[in-house]
DNA sequence: TGCTCAATGTTTTCAGTGTCAACATAGCAG
DNA sequence: CTGCTATGTTGACACTGAAAACATTGAGCA
């Protein structure tokens, strides 16, 4: 399975690959919190350290996971406005409304991954620029056009409220016992409607 | 300052007030990752160990000072209702709407605290009861009846939606980016008067 | 008064974390 | 063949939270 599979000593060959990988899987599945560096390496048989070499540390290696969540998080925006390019512009924000809290139900802890406290530290230019990005789409969705420096549109700043909040809700277990919603597409609906009726 | 002041061997005479304090004061200007019960402990002049006696875990001391933050939020809320009562129902939605981000602006860290990954996994009954009553509060807010087992109400998940994302923008300063916008109070007031003109 | 006992602190120990420095190896470039 | 660089390894350090065993204190009771 890997590059060359016969060598096994020292040099693993496919090392920065497979740290991202497995990175990936313990973070979409446990959080971001059960990331430990040492513990990826013991389980790809490689010494503590040997993550080192490719992550200068812990939160540049969480940075490389965050841009790619970002770019399939914005992947989704995108393909929600192709769909509904010829709709009106309320439909389409309603669409784009329901796709994000359909997937942060679907990929809750992923989500999340936003907000965290380690994230929200990071002023790497790269992560800056994806929410720009993110939200340039959504600028787009409203049929702005997208001037660089301006200030975000008051319209678009309403949906990502409205986006960011229903999704804290939906990923919060404390929020979502306050609406006493057993399902969470029943919630997604209640709230889509209400906003973009 | 103390309650014996003259004794200061082994009996602290205080100890868990004087842990709460300083948590506080720690997780108010640095966070809940900041908070290290050794720390604490060191700083109180007391063994690593003796908050082990006033609080089971780290959990169980972050819980406590959760629901005080919880509290005061709360507070405020009711402080809105209070002295907007007499107004149509647009108004105190506005006026809530308002005084949460102010309070998120005022004191982000603070606010922060209950979307921490720290503190979503807690299952306490306390906390989901402190939950509970935020959101009957802005239940009472819109004028409808509190009626305890039943879903939230439509436009009280929207307004729910709207707030926490409007201070998730507000505290995420990846997310404050996107909206090009320097002044919170400008933030606020654009994202107030496109929610309820 | 003197004893006992529960409450509260202390010490020691363990397992786990990220990070740094010193060292080892492999394999490519000259 | 000779070095040099990329990559892994090893060992150490300073932290963390947690548990166990031990020490002290003071209050209630006989």
């Amino acid at each position: 399975m890997r590059k060359a599979p016969e060598r096994k000593n020292y040099h693993h060959g496919d090392l920065r690959a497979q740290i991202l990988l497995r990175s990936a899987e313990i973070i979409a599945t446990e959080g971001i919190e059960a990331l430990s560096i040492r513990q990826v390496a013991k389980s790809l048989g490689v010494s503590h350290n040997a993550p080192s070499r490719h992550f200068e540390n812990r939160a540049a290696l969480i940075q490389e996971l965050v841009l790619d969540i970002l770019g399939r998080q914005r992947q989704l925006l995108m393909g929600v406005l192709e769909l509904n390019e010829s709709q009106p512009e309320r439909t389409r924000l309603r669409e784009a409304l329901r796709a994000y809290l359909g997937w942060c139900d679907a990929h809750p802890i992923e989500a999340q991954v936003m907000h965290h406290p380690d994230v929200r530290k990071m002023a790497d230019q790269r992560i800056q620029e994806a929410m720009r990005n993110w939200a340039h789409t959504v600028e787009s969705l409203l049929g702005h056009g997208r001037d660089e420096k301006a200030a975000i549109s008051s319209p678009a700043l309403h949906f990502f409220s409205l986006t960011l909040g229903g999704g804290a809700i939906l990923l919060n277990p404390l929020l979502r016992g306050v609406s006493a919603e057993a399902d969470a597409s029943q919630l997604i609906d209640r709230l889509v409607n209400e906003a973009y009726p």
